[in-house]
DNA sequence: ATACAAGTTCAAGTGAACTTGAAGTCAAGG
DNA sequence: CCTTGACTTCAAGTTCACTTGAACTTGTAT
């Protein structure tokens, strides 16, 4: 009945781990206040910053492209429906857009690969958006070739 | 016009760079026989099992995974298209699951993100297939927690 | 007052999928 | 024969998103 949380209590509503939790902090995609103590304490506001942090992973961007979403949120008050909304709403088409490349190779598996006209660096379908442009070093980005 | 590739020769031909290469071979997705001075030798096919590893990757597939299936291929003939295909056929219902993992985030976007409901621990939207369940040590898989 | 769970920081480790660098060998043209 | 570019191995580095461990401090229940 508090009105401020602890970590083990935002990990456990949360489902993510408190080292996580720690390691987004470190990130800047939440804050905490502190206790007397130095402990971490949660408004629990946090809750819902955190859930549009794990749908946004599950769409599929990374934890940098999350942070840049979130500072958009109004930094003097506390966000509403509509601050979240808007910012979701930009992901209806990063969605589409992953929709419509698996379509893609759902419809051409069998042609592309069953028949033998497979051909790499001419099947557009095996490569979308040009997989040659490398993004630097490092693990290429498993799936789609992020910008 | 030789029957053998180089790696160069296979790497500009199928977009994967030299280095990834002998990655996979020293992880046996593919194979190559070698010249009298110790260098690798491709014959034409390896361009299509290669074609096979970027599009499984697209889809969402890790290497090992990848290997596995390539391990299912006749070891002593060369594949045929139906090979192949039968190889892809499983990769559809993985497409259809993750295709309609998206459109239930899209169709939650507003709901769940815009409302005020917002829960992580019961809402099925941010919570499918029961995040809480860990993989053990090391990046939880990206997006849908794998097996 | 004390025990003990739960919190803290900081450095280092993890796994996937590669890349990079060093130091050397091979192959083809002139 | 010599040069030059392409190849070789091997060890170590890179990114992302965390986790783990050590050593220590807080907070709460008895």
């Amino acid at each position: 009945m508090e009105d401020l949380l602890v970590i083990g209590d935002v990990a456990r509503r949360s489902g993510v781990a408190a080292s996580a939790l720690r390691f987004y902090e470190e990130r800047g995609l939440i804050r905490s206040e502190r206790s007397d103590g130095k402990q971490r304490r949660y408004p629990r506001e946090v809750l819902r910053r955190i859930a549009f942090i794990v749908f946004a992973q599950r769409i599929g961007l990374s934890l940098e492209e999350i942070g840049a979403e979130l500072a958009k949120l109004p930094p003097n008050r506390a966000p509403t429906g509509r601050d979240w909304s808007r910012l979701s709403k930009t992901w209806t088409s990063r969605i589409d857009e992953r929709v419509a490349e698996l379509e893609r190779l759902r419809a051409g598996l069998t042609q592309c690969i069953g028949c033998g006209c497979l051909s790499l660096d001419r099947c557009s379908l095996a490569n979308p958006g040009d997989r040659a442009a490398r993004l630097g070093p490092g693990p290429r980005y498993w799936i789609a070739d992020r910008p």
